[in-house]
DNA sequence: TCTAGAATAGAATGATCATTCTCCATCAGT
DNA sequence: ACTGATGGAGAATGATCATTCTATTCTAGA
């Protein structure tokens, strides 16, 4: 299976597939080995730690969500961007081996805050957010950055909801919201 | 350390305390047991495994949330006690042992669909559902259960950011989305 | 073909895991 | 005081954990 890639490639995929789908507490380094190929010797010489190898895995899988989010989204103006974001989740949420936010559970299961592991998954939000940001700016809302932090909310929301719950129709939930937040960006009256 | 109290709560209580700070699995029986002051005998006796013990702390801390939700919303009319969930949850996210949601967290790093563990987290999102959906009948919404499960959304989504970014201003972002939606319940245009 | 270096499979290590067992102290009823 | 059961502390068990080591195979260069 997959020998045509590099073993750092086939570690970083099988670790991100075993640790999404089974946490990363619960996946040993003896089934890593098993399901890459790659021998426990140049495992440890790639990534000299577990906690190196998961907070690789997990930046790897940082950067290809956001390419799967950026490429499904790249149609039309800002506004039509934003709204296409949650027929995406909806999709996502609908796959058989969907299990939520990555970077959620992990954040949920590492305790210690000064993890590395943790540090990745604020990068993920943040980079996440910096994305929303940039496309709210680009609607000409005057509060943009209230906007990126609300819908970041209805994204992660929605995922959360869809994870413990199994309902797809989380993200259509979402979407209505959206759809009220990006009709009139600034609340009329108070 | 807490004598007065019977075993059992005092086992259900270190326990629900020590997953929410570390996880499940990173929660050794050892540490149950030193925590709690419960012998290992009792403790087996009282639930034969990890995870039936694991599944009546979560369900413990189930009833308390939901207690801590309703009786801080428990004044003024149905819209007031909706609109007196945001600032809670602020209160909450900024508390020093925030970790974000018990149930999200504890599905999140289940992998098995069919886990007690993962029942338990279901039942409290139908729990909490059912909560607001009270409330949101009672307010006269003709789409009730839709604004339910939006409220649902926030709620969660804001828990979750909160827990990852470290920012309790992300129950304010929510409270602001709450607002339209308790403004203008059905959307006017479309 | 011969050899040095690298990568492999997998055993060894020592810690920790959930669970069970052993032994001892406590205590109620007679 | 004696007995029988109860619960406690903690050792034993056997599995699994992350990590390291060993012994073997493969490969590149001369």
């Amino acid at each position: 299976m997959h020998e045509d890639m590099s073993p750092e490639t086939r570690l970083l995929r099988s670790t991100e597939a075993l640790i999404y789908a089974h946490g990363i507490n619960a996946t040993g380094m003896d089934a890593i080995v098993k399901a890459s190929g790659v021998s426990r010797k140049s495992l440890y010489r790639l990534y000299p730690t577990k906690e190196a190898l998961i907070t690789a895995a997990l930046s790897r899988r940082d950067d290809r969500w956001m390419r799967w989010l950026i490429d499904g989204t790249s149609e039309g103006g800002a506004i039509q961007r934003l709204r296409a974001i949650f027929p995406m989740l909806r999709e996502w949420f609908a796959s058989p081996d969907f299990h939520g936010c990555a970077f959620i559970n992990a954040a949920g299961e590492i305790g210690d805050p000064g993890s590395d592991i943790r540090a990745v998954s604020q990068q993920h939000k943040r980079r996440l957010l910096e994305y929303l940001n940039g496309l709210c700016g680009a609607c000409g809302f005057s509060d943009h950055e209230e906007v990126a932090r609300q819908l970041l909310i209805l994204i992660d929301g929605a995922t959360a909801v869809a994870m413990v719950t199994g309902q797809a129709g989380a993200a259509d939930s979402a979407g209505r919201i959206a759809e009220r937040l990006l009709q009139t960006p600034s609340p009329s009256d108070e």
